[in-house]
DNA sequence: GTAATTCCTACTAAAATGGTATAGAATATA
DNA sequence: TATATTCTATACCATTTTAGTAGGAATTAC
């Protein structure tokens, strides 16, 4: 399970907008200040958005803002509304074959220590780290 | 933990060796058969090698062995002798800064996450996939 | 000597990553 | 209504990583 920054951002922006939970819409440039790009993170923001995770409000005034209480966010959510695969080896969901002699006598360490990661990612909740 | 192909076929290729465990050195070419790339396995081989965890014998009749008993191979030794880095995601390991605003609130995450996914493949023997 | 094997180093095509750029649509406020 | 501010959508691009390929040198059994 690699988390690339894009997981890693959007983490972090959920934080910021968990911490200002009931504050109404906090905009982009508000959670990025000036040392992140505002516009990787309107991508990140998007994601989630369109994933359901949080909610959007167009022009000024306007931003972002969690759409239940961030005890009610697991990490896994956040995480898989961002990354593309967050199995530790793409066969554990793609199904493609190996190309060696002895067919994936590995696939079952993948599959189980998928579900361990998926556990303890399920099971932390986005207040765990507020 | 993202696992390359090169972690992937290198447990394939222990496992191969374990089943083969006291019957002497087994060449790369029996290993792969004609499906898959030699070349390709030598190197991962070799950096097995490297790691002390298997023994190369040259020339005619030549190959590679286990050095221990198959049970006493923790998955995580193997993938960890030929992967560049088995953390969630970077920064557990190699310290670089986040680049936002509130700063890296979610490390604990990351650092939790390889805890468990290490001790799982530590727990973990070749045997257990023979 | 010859064939089979590991060892070593360099190279490369394709994919993923981590953004940037440009333009457009919605909305609060003056 | 005009304007500034914010999100939305899509296309683009440089760098890094991945997954090999290629060629040959060294070693050893026979």
């Amino acid at each position: 399970m690699r988390i690339s920054s894009k997981g890693k951002y959007a983490l972090e922006l959920m934080v910021y907008l968990g911490r200002n939970y009931g504050k109404g819409s906090i905009s982009i440039s508000e959670i990025t200040g000036d040392s992140f790009s505002i516009k990787y993170m309107e991508k990140i923001a998007g994601l989630l958005n369109k994933a359901g995770l949080i909610k959007s409000e167009r022009g000024v005034e306007g931003g972002y803002k969690l759409v239940k209480d961030p005890s009610e966010y697991s990490i896994f959510e956040i995480l898989n509304a961002v990354e593309d695969n967050l199995a530790p080896i793409k066969c554990v969901l793609d199904d493609d074959a190996c190309k060696i002699k002895i067919t994936c006598k590995t696939y079952p360490i993948w599959d189980e220590l998928y579900e361990i990661e998926a556990k303890f990612l399920k099971d932390k909740k986005l207040t765990d780290i507020l």
